[in-house]
DNA sequence: GTCTATAGCTGGATAGAC
DNA sequence: GTCTATCCAGCTATAGAC
């Protein structure tokens, strides 16, 4: 048995019924094994939510940067974060960090992490387009993508989409007045969730 | 004893410690009394929770009612949503939403007024700003501010601020630039967190 | 209305056999 | 490593005295 078990089955867990499903006794029914097994490979479950994050953000990472290595990253970049799962995901998270500090170590760490790294590759790609950084910083840019997206999935996600295919369009008119048509989308975002 | 005394006590644990730390036993005790009542005054601990979102809800609603009658709307919406108070506390329902249908309803019921009676003020107010509504609309205005300032305020909290200067900076010079100066703060949200 | 007491679960964590 | 068994704590909800 290997703990990587128990990891799928607590994200399974996490995604269809949220965090507060996550309990020892489940996840490890849910692995086909049992609870005593979680305290042996994670310490706690403290340990074990730590764990389930940083596997979940270390993939999206890498997902990132090999997106925004596409010759439209703006695209790119917006089309990673319409992914559902990760939605969930962050939201989930970002409630268990308000009351697990072990969490939101994590959180912040990784966070501050994908927030670099959009800056290191845009900032150079935004320039490139022409793109009055003083009047529109790229982090700006990065931050609005970022929290529009999260907004609008959540709202969705609770069967309220008043505006949003406004604002999508809006989003879009923006990319495609810097970076052009949307061609094709990434080998690696084919996989994402509508 | 009333069940205002309840419901206070439950807001302060949940803006306190998040949405887990609101049990019946620990609301009981925190308002001097004891778990059974809540059973007699809501019902249930969904009851509760639905109750303390509706209170909070309407309060905020009337709030931004009144703030949106300023001279400068704008800036009057801008201020409202800098409150940290009501970011923790739709980040606690969001999370709680996602498990209890009877308050993912009411956020939802809530969600949609908010949008609403912002759409209704703000669409004549930035026709009147001359603002081009075909290439914004009015709700791409509200849900941009929406969102930036519910993603500042969750990444605050956790102690990352990563852009945000340069986020405020960008949405100020925005609102500035259709409004004019920020002269007083409304009276109405005086009493704003920082 | 408000209390105490308690039923009935479910949780995290650990001890100890194998 | 993996299991069963169990401790102890916490939860929601209700019954019944006052």
């Amino acid at each position: 048995m290997a703990p990587v078990a128990l990891l799928d089955a607590a994200e399974a867990l996490l995604l269809e019924e949220g965090y507060a499903a996550v309990t020892s006794r489940r996840v490890g029914e849910r692995a086909g094994t049992n609870s005593a097994l979680i305290h042996y490979y994670f310490e706690s479950m403290d340990g074990l939510f730590v764990e389930l994050f940083r596997r979940g953000a270390e993939r999206g990472l890498e997902r990132q940067a090999s997106a925004l290595q596409s010759p439209q990253p703006l695209w790119a970049l917006w089309d990673t974060l319409h992914d559902h799962m990760n939605d969930i995901r962050t939201v989930e998270f970002f409630a268990l960090a308000h009351h697990r500090p072990a969490v939101q170590a994590a959180v912040v760490d990784y966070s501050a992490r994908y927030r670099q790294m959009h800056l290191d590759v845009l900032t150079e790609v935004l320039k490139g387009y022409g793109l009055d950084v003083d009047t529109w910083p790229p982090v700006t840019i990065i931050l609005m993508m970022g929290s529009i997206s999260l907004l609008l999935l959540i709202e969705k996600g609770f069967g309220l989409e008043m505006g949003h295919a406004e604002m999508i369009d809006l989003v879009e008119r923006q990319i495609r007045a810097l970076e052009g048509d949307r061609w094709t989308v990434h080998p690696a975002l084919a996989h994402r969730a509508t």
